[in-house]
RNA sequence: CGGGGAGUAGCGCAGUCUGGGAGCGCACCUGCCUUGGGAGCAGGGGGUCGCAAGUUCGAAUCUUGUCUCCCCGACCA
């Protein structure tokens, strides 16, 4: 490609919107142009990243026998009604209505359009196991688009869907994934990590997500030190204890506390450490039930725990009109202790053993000192109910510490049992001729998303770093003086040929432009390697070839550049 | 949704408080010059000051409304 007939608009400046550093360079290096909030134009340097990226989640989704199809990105409204989504879904799906005034969404994910797909064209176990993916444009209408392509509201996504006969056979279907995804990873190069995660609105049993370990990563994942365990800290699981009961003889007081509403304010004011004291939070599943959780005061409540505790499909944090009225006390001085009858208390198991806390005494002004649990208040049950902290025990190992990274999350694999299948009436007749419900999995893979990653992954001071399998172009060619020098030129044109011969992907900056120019560009654009002919070096037939990533340079000659650039590349994409 | 901030040339910004000429740097066009890390000189083109009302002799500037964008919050009892 001669870089004078392509399209790489570059900006010297960071536009003052852009956050992240890879919503940046992708802006600075002409790859995107923003459009309207999280809606961006993929611009031709983007655009070749972003196939290079699909065209390795094909290859591998076709290793695994995936079969490649594409649904539409408009969906009609009776199908999300049918699955109960049209309600669940809430504002992120996008809606509207035709000329005849039909219902429609823009589709932010396929089970419903898949399932609907299979349920009319397989009737046997003997289609099955069946694996259908996609590369295609999804629209979810998020509160808050930001970061560029990594949170956007249109994005380019590949899905899969895993039809089988059974649990047994969706897990095999489940592991192929797996391993897929890791092939996929691997072969960008990516710093990542497999974590067990929530299934969120997705639904389905059990999950895992593809993290790219970046510190601009919008979740925190949890690892243990010593073995495989990893997961995102909305699932990470405390180690589970066996119950302790406290013997204290320490009798239960209750103490003013004027205005000390927070546990920081209580610990301060009656001079205790922060864990010897526990917080009361109220919580509603939006449908008039409450629940109030008991936590040790420097611990997080991690509401999806608390959420599936109480298997309720919302929840959010009571209002204080909703307190006052469930509890009897104001906020700032809940407890278990007095509230009113009927409302379900639920403890974090770090309470066990716990003697002689401080506690809301749930009355105004006042807190209760050497509060012990089952001796001075009762609760109806223990879970697991804060957030994973550096440092923790392992759940799964004896002497593993967790610790905490954050992440990006670029890919998702589900495992949905018959969720969709079930309400979709998605069935097939067994060997015996009985009718059964088929059994899905679904797998994602954010395309956008994953090539930004690799950006925040992959940068310096001057720009990008692209890995060679994720590069726009393999490698640049860069004529010095083109218009003063003939040979030169006719050098440097004659060394772009060899290599796209060799099947090699060139940019030729074959501009009239300033070295630095032609420099600071290809360094921005994050290209590789890099060829420059120069008058002097020519004389002697040498070019120079330099590696963006290590800043090396070698002196070569022409040939021998050629070479080495070719076997560079093979072996990068070579898997 | 709540809170904060911003809309002035393609990009980055000043001007707004205290009303009166629409500006600066980069980019762009022409010419000269320069040619190994975003040069220099000279000349030039480009903006309904987000939009709509209002106040005023006069509005980028004051008032009201509206739209868009950005940031923060969603662990607080």
């Amino acid at each position: 490609m001669l870089y004078s007939r392509f399209f790489i608009p570059t900006l010297k400046e960071t536009p003052s919107d852009a956050e992240v550093v890879s919503h940046q360079l992708m802006l600075r290096a002409g790859m995107i142009r923003k459009l309207a909030a999280g809606i961006y134009n993929y611009l031709p340097m983007g655009l070749r990243s972003i196939r290079k990226f699909e065209n390795i989640v094909r290859e591998e989704m076709n290793r695994a026998d995936a079969i490649e199809m594409l649904m539409p990105s408009v969906q009609p409204a009776e199908l999300w009604q049918e699955t109960g989504r049209w309600q669940f879904y809430g504002k992120e799906l996008l809606r509207f209505r035709d000329r005849k005034d039909n219902e429609f969404c823009v589709g932010p994910t396929h089970e419903e359009v898949v399932t609907d797909m299979v349920r009319r064209e397989v009737k046997s176990y003997r289609q099955m196991p069946l694996n259908f993916y996609q590369i295609q444009t999804k629209f979810r209408d998020e509160i808050r688009p930001r970061f560029g392509l990594m949170r956007g509201r249109e994005f380019i996504m590949k899905d899969a869907y895993s039809f089988d006969v059974d649990s047994c056979a969706a897990d095999l279907s489940y592991e192929k994934m797996y391993a897929a995804y890791m092939r996929i990873f691997e072969r960008c190069g990516l710093n990542f990590r497999a974590v067990e995660a929530d299934t969120g609105t997705i639904g389905g049993s059990s999950s895992h997500e593809f993290m790219v370990l970046a510190d601009s990563g919008e979740d925190a994942i949890a690892s243990c030190d010593s073995c495989r365990y990893a997961a995102n800290v909305e699932k990470a699981e405390t180690r589970s204890v066996l119950p302790v009961h406290s013997t204290s003889q320490t009798p239960l007081e209750k103490i003013s506390t004027p205005d000390k509403k927070s546990i920081c304010e209580v610990a301060a004011f009656l001079g205790v450490q922060i864990e010897q004291t526990i917080k009361a939070l109220v919580f509603s599943n939006g449908e008039g039930a409450f629940v109030m959780s008991l936590l040790r005061g420097d611990h997080e409540l991690n509401e999806i725990k608390l959420k599936n505790a109480m298997d309720w499909d919302d929840i959010r944090m009571a209002t204080d009109d909703e307190i006052l009225s469930v509890t009897g006390a104001p906020v700032g001085f809940l407890g278990p202790i007095g509230v009113k009858d009927g409302l379900v208390i639920i403890a974090d198991l770090a309470l066990n053993g716990m003697a002689d806390s401080v506690i809301g005494a749930n009355e105004t002004d006042s807190h209760y000192i050497a509060a012990n649990l089952e001796r001075d208040f009762v609760i109806q049950r223990m879970a697991d109910l804060r957030n994973v902290v550096a440092g923790d025990s392992c759940p799964r190992c004896e002497s593993g510490i967790i610790q905490m990274w954050r992440g990006i999350e670029v890919g998702h694999v589900f495992k949905l049992g018959t969720k969709y299948s079930e309400k979709l009436g998605a069935t097939y007749l067994d060997a015996a001729g009985k009718e059964n419900i088929i059994f899905m999995g679904c797998y994602g893979i954010g395309i956008g998303r994953t090539v930004a990653a690799s950006i925040e992954q992959n940068h310096d001071d001057n720009g990008i770093i692209f890995p060679i399998p994720l590069a726009p172009f393999h490698c640049s060619v860069i004529a010095l003086n083109p218009g003063k020098d003939s040979a030169v030129l006719a050098a440097a044109e004659e060394i772009y040929l060899k290599l796209e011969q060799l099947g090699i992907e060139v940019l030729f900056d074959d501009r009239d432009e300033r070295p630095g120019i032609k420099f600071k560009d290809n360094d921005l654009t994050g290209i590789p390697l890099r060829i420059v002919v120069g008058s002097k070096g020519l004389l002697e037939g040498k070019v120079e070839l330099k590696i963006r990533k290590s800043g090396e340079i070698l002196l070569l000659p022409i040939d021998e550049a050629i070479a080495q650039i070719k076997q560079t590349v093979d072996e990068a994409l070579a898997y």
